[in-house]
RNA sequence: GCCGGCUUAGCUCAGUGGCAGAGCACCCGCCUUGUAAGCGGACGGUCGUCAGUUCAAGUCUGACAGCCGGCUCCA
């Protein structure tokens, strides 16, 4: 299946042999760059999951007539068809040689090598790089390849350290197979949620308002009121009660909580109350005593942005004395929540500094978890079946040992960590552990899909948390008549309505099921004086909680067909004079587009209204 | 926040120091249409913002803002 020979005895599949195919275009890449820039610094060059990429430090700045000349150059390589040749060394010869070459970067990647490994370095004509390997035999088995983009990156991924230039390229075996990619990455624009949300009007984000910061406009909101309802029913099977509590609480609130303490990089700066903050600024003798008034000591009361709901949550359930038998209290509420991201992390729905958590604290006892977990599983479960996600992952977020932002004892992480890893099982689907990504209070169960160009964003998440109730010191009365501390469940099946609504867009490519697409049908009279009968068609369709509009401009069908089409509106019905003496409509489904039949109006509503209520799938997606 | 790129009409985009442009959309008129664009006209601009260079700046320089791709971060 490739032109590519294999050096290693072991059988490969095809997506190794890619693997080493664009590893070693990375190493003509950086030889490239070496000839053009005799006094470039090399780093890494390692294949990632739709090509590769190679950091250097450079004398100047990359633009993309560089790419170009650096593209040629590595043609030229290519052609010169020179061998891959592994050489293993001593440590000590490696670094005699990568001295030579004046590579400090290399360098300190070769004290990394934990002692007893093998060092081995690549030379490919007149390049050398120390690589681990393997390659493919030699460099004229590269035939199809492109050098895509250019970006800063930080030298170990550390932002205090030296930024380098990083350029991403991708190969494949075929011209015609890297033609498909660039094709399919071309398409995937289209899908993009911050072009296809603006094109079919969803939601806007204005710079007058801020950045991050999300306007609904009615047709969005129609689809987020209808993801919300969904949700709502389903809350109601699972005996779930619903509150509501404001955006903003004490800075003491947030204080016991831990949120201002541990996370206040990724908050809004608090509110202070003009009073105190008067006061503030009379009584203090210089900025940095102010500063350390404002934000250290305790003496000035503030006010904070929510960022999580939960504290709030906790303060309802101890607003009162609970019994075991109140337990478990599944408390629900779509909460919006405000974090500081930095400005160069934003992006459209997916990343902002606003958004409303389809959030929910379940209060349990230790022997009501399991049941509690699972609960949460097949709430996640329906949904995702519901919309036909079916391409997401999963991870097991646990704590990373070295750090020391978790609040709470080694032992009751340990308890919580094992509950998740348990509860995992029930999943028909694998999760995956990954240190380090467990909220501060608590290790999560993450659902992850990917956006239209590959990038991963966490929707869904199941947290576990024995430190919040310690903290705020909320007990029940058990059986026993003793207090205990019971054990909150976080949970976000959505996880951010925004985030969730720009995958679903993307998901859907805007062609959304007839329940969640904020315009359900089109009316459309052929002439002018059919106008009175599609309105009366309309007026029908409203009174069936059918959303519709009469597209009454004097254009030609085939216009007002085109137009309903790029709309994205699942039915159209095409009304003229045969239509109005049977009382009927010609119907037109965006799933199979042309003539779907005329139907009686009362017909097709019930038809509709099926559809509507079972939340079926578009055709296109059902199986 | 950092590196780089981009920013011209509502949208998509042309405009290589010398009069601000096109298509589509909106509006008006004609046409009265049978399953993906009928025809014509009019309207629409602080060329992201602010400085600078120049006889002259959409075009060159700088700062700032926003967006895009990465990096970092992400309760």
């Amino acid at each position: 299946m490739s032109s590519v020979a294999s050096h290693q005895s072991s059988p490969l599949t095809p997506s190794d042999d890619l693997h080493r195919l664009r590893h070693s275009t990375a190493h003509v890449l950086a030889a490239a760059v070496l000839r053009l820039f005799p006094e470039a610094r090399y780093d890494i060059g390692p294949a990632i999951e739709n090509g590769f990429y190679y950091d250097f430090d450079l004398p100047r700045t990359l633009t993309s007539k560089d790419l170009e000349a650096i593209e040629a150059e590595m043609k030229r390589i290519v052609a010169e068809d020179v061998p891959f040749e592994r050489l293993e060394v001593s440590r000590e010869e490696a670094r005699k040689q990568l001295e030579a070459l004046h590579q400090p970067y290399k360098l300190e990647r070769l004290a990394d090598i934990p002692e007893g490994e093998v060092v081995s370095l690549y030379r490919s004509g007149d390049f050398l790089d120390l690589c681990r390997g393997p390659h493919i035999e030699r460099t004229g088995y590269i035939k199809a390849f492109k050098l895509l983009s250019i970006a800063g990156c930080y030298y170990r991924g550390n932002e205090h350290n030296q930024q380098l230039q990083r350029i991403y390229g991708t190969a494949f075996f075929s011209q015609a197979e890297l033609d498909a990619h660039l094709q399919r990455l071309e398409q995937a624009k289209a899908r993009d949620h911050r072009k296809l949300g603006e094109r079919l009007n969803l939601f806007v984000i204005d710079d007058l308002v801020g950045q991050g910061l999300v306007l609904w406009t009615p047709k969005g909101t129609i689809l987020r009121k209808q993801l919300q309802a969904f949700l709502e029913e389903e809350l109601i099977k699972q005996d779930y009660v619903q509150v509501t509590t404001p955006h903003i609480g004490k800075l003491d609130l947030f204080k016991i909580s831990g949120h201002y303490p541990y996370y206040k990089e990724s908050q809004f700066a608090p509110i202070w109350e003009r009073d105190a903050w008067n006061e503030a600024l009379e009584t203090s003798h210089s900025c940095e005593e102010l500063r350390q008034r404002l934000e250290e000591k305790v003496d000035v009361d503030g006010f904070l942005l929510k960022p999580m709901n939960c504290p709030m949550h906790v303060r309802l359930y101890a607003s009162q004395p609970r019994s075991y038998r109140d337990l478990p209290i599944r408390m629900a509420e779509f909460g919006t929540v405000y974090r500081w991201e930095q400005s160069g992390e934003l992006s459209g729905l997916t990343r902002v500094r606003g958004f409303t958590q389809d959030d929910a604290h379940i209060f349990c006892r230790e022997d009501q978890l399991e049941a509690e977990l699972s609960g949460c599983l097949k709430l996640i479960n329906t949904i995702f079946t519901t919309l036909g996600m079916s391409d997401y992952r999963v991870r097991i977020s646990l704590r990373d040992p070295k750090s020391d932002k978790y609040i709470g004892d080694d032992a009751l992480w340990e308890k919580a960590e094992n509950g998740l890893r348990k509860a995992a099982q029930q999943l028909s689907q694998p999760a995956t552990e990954a240190l380090g990504e467990a909220a501060f209070y608590g290790p999560k169960l993450d659902f992850i899909v990917r956006d239209v160009i590959g990038r991963e964003w966490q929707l869904g998440t199941i947290q576990i948390d024995y430190n919040l109730p310690h903290r705020f010191n909320i007990r029940y009365v058990g059986s026993d008549n003793q207090p205990h501390v019971p054990i909150m469940i976080h949970r976000a099946p959505f996880g951010s309505m925004e985030r969730f609504c720009g995958l679903l867009i993307e998901h859907f490519g805007g062609d959304f099921p007839l329940w969640l697409a904020p315009e359900q049908v089109r009316i459309l009279p052929i002439k002018d004086d059919l106008i009175p009968y599609a309105d009366e068609i309309h007026a029908c369709l409203k009174v069936a909680h059918i959303r519709c509009s009469v597209d009454d401009r004097s254009e030609t069908l085939n216009a007002k067909i085109r137009a309903a089409e790029s709309d994205k509106v699942p039915y159209s019905f095409v009304v003229g004079a045969k239509e109005k003496e049977m009382h009927s409509v010609s119907v037109r489904s965006r799933c199979q587009p042309h003539n779907n039949g005329t139907h009686a109006l009362e017909k097709i509503i019930a038809i509709l209204r099926e559809e509507i209520q079972q939340r079926k799938l578009p055709e296109a997606m059902q199986r």
